[in-house]
DNA sequence: TCCCAGGTAGATC
DNA sequence: GATCTACATGGG
């Protein structure tokens, strides 16, 4: 991969196994606006990014090699090798391939962690536009202004010394429905101390996933998307109604508990089971894997 | 109108 | 301990 700065543009040319589309369609986030043909604004880390990309070549809008060295090199994952990962899990594990060919420019971001963590617990039992909505009011209403693009105004996402002074009846007010309660107990409980990033980075990754689950409204799925997607902890597998059908559809071909897929995952995909989740997850999703409309099933 | 959604907590068996 | 259900809100 070569760096050109240019204008006020960088240019990432000759860039492998990274599609922005494909990265930020995948599920793992929220704060993203579609403005053309993979071409998008991105909301995260107190900056809106303009970042579009053509064959090989990505280009971050309006910004600077500092800011790409300091910033986004990291949130996008781009020093880690996706070749590697590939190989690893095919070498494991052919049924994949379908998957991963499919999906191949799919790279897990490095989000910050309280965004992960309220964002996720808005998610359970909706779907992804409406949870991106609800995101997107909270951080209009308790985020700050950070840049004006074409006419429209980005909001950061709201830090925890702000969120945690909202009212049950004001999170109600962002549509966020039962949540609401599971909403201020995640808010009182890292402003609190009680759940600290440091510790849990440092922590193993069961011994993280045990510790969010204090959290009310916090369970075993929410967690895993938790410590995967804004602590880097890349052995984490969530099992959500998606990956447990199509888990099924591809390994067991009857009704299997979570407990049951969890420990097979662990085996089969090990310190890899977060990328092999989200390829599985998101190929799955697209093609309706294991429903009664599913558009095809994954080759073997 | 009914059913479901990147689930979870609390009740009930 | 395993299974059942209510939980707001919006869209198909």
């Amino acid at each position: 991969m070569n760096i050109n700065c240019k204008d006020k543009n960088i240019i990432l040319e000759d860039v492998t196994d990274f599609d922005i589309e494909q990265t930020l369609e995948c599920g793992q986030c929220f704060r993203f606006y579609k403005i053309g043909i993979k071409d998008y604004i991105i909301v995260a880390k107190r900056k809106a990014l303009h970042i579009s990309q053509l064959n090989n070549t990505i280009t971050l809008h309006n910004t600077t090699i500092e800011e790409y060295e300091e910033i986004w090199k990291n949130y996008f994952d781009l020093d880690r090798d996706y070749k590697k990962i590939k190989d690893e899990l095919l070498k494991k594990d052919n049924k994949l391939s379908e998957a991963i060919e499919v999906k191949h420019g799919v790279r897990i971001l490095n989000q910050d962690f309280f965004e992960t963590l309220i964002s996720f617990i808005i998610s359970q039992n909706k779907q992804i536009p409406h949870i991106k909505q609800i995101v997107e009011t909270i951080s209009n209403k308790y985020g700050e202004p950070i840049a004006q693009i074409n006419e429209k105004t980005y909001y950061s996402f709201p830090e925890v010394e702000k969120l945690q002074k909202v009212t049950i009846e004001e999170f109600r007010e962002c549509k966020v429905g039962f949540r609401d309660a599971y909403l201020i107990d995640a808010c009182k409980m890292v402003y609190n101390n009680e759940i600290i990033v440091n510790d849990l980075e440092k922590a193993t990754t069961i011994e993280a996933i045990k510790k969010l689950t204090t959290i009310k409204g916090v369970g075993d799925k929410i967690a895993n998307c938790v410590v995967l997607f804004g602590l880097s902890k890349r052995d984490a597998f969530p099992i959500d109604v998606w990956i447990k059908r199509i888990m099924e559809n591809l390994y067991f071909e009857k009704d299997t508990k979570k407990e049951e897929i969890m420990e097979f995952a662990k085996n089969q995909f090990g310190e890899y089971g977060g990328y092999a989740q989200q390829y599985l997850f998101y190929y799955g999703r697209e093609n309706k894997i294991g429903t009664k409309t599913k558009k095809e099933t994954i080759k073997i």
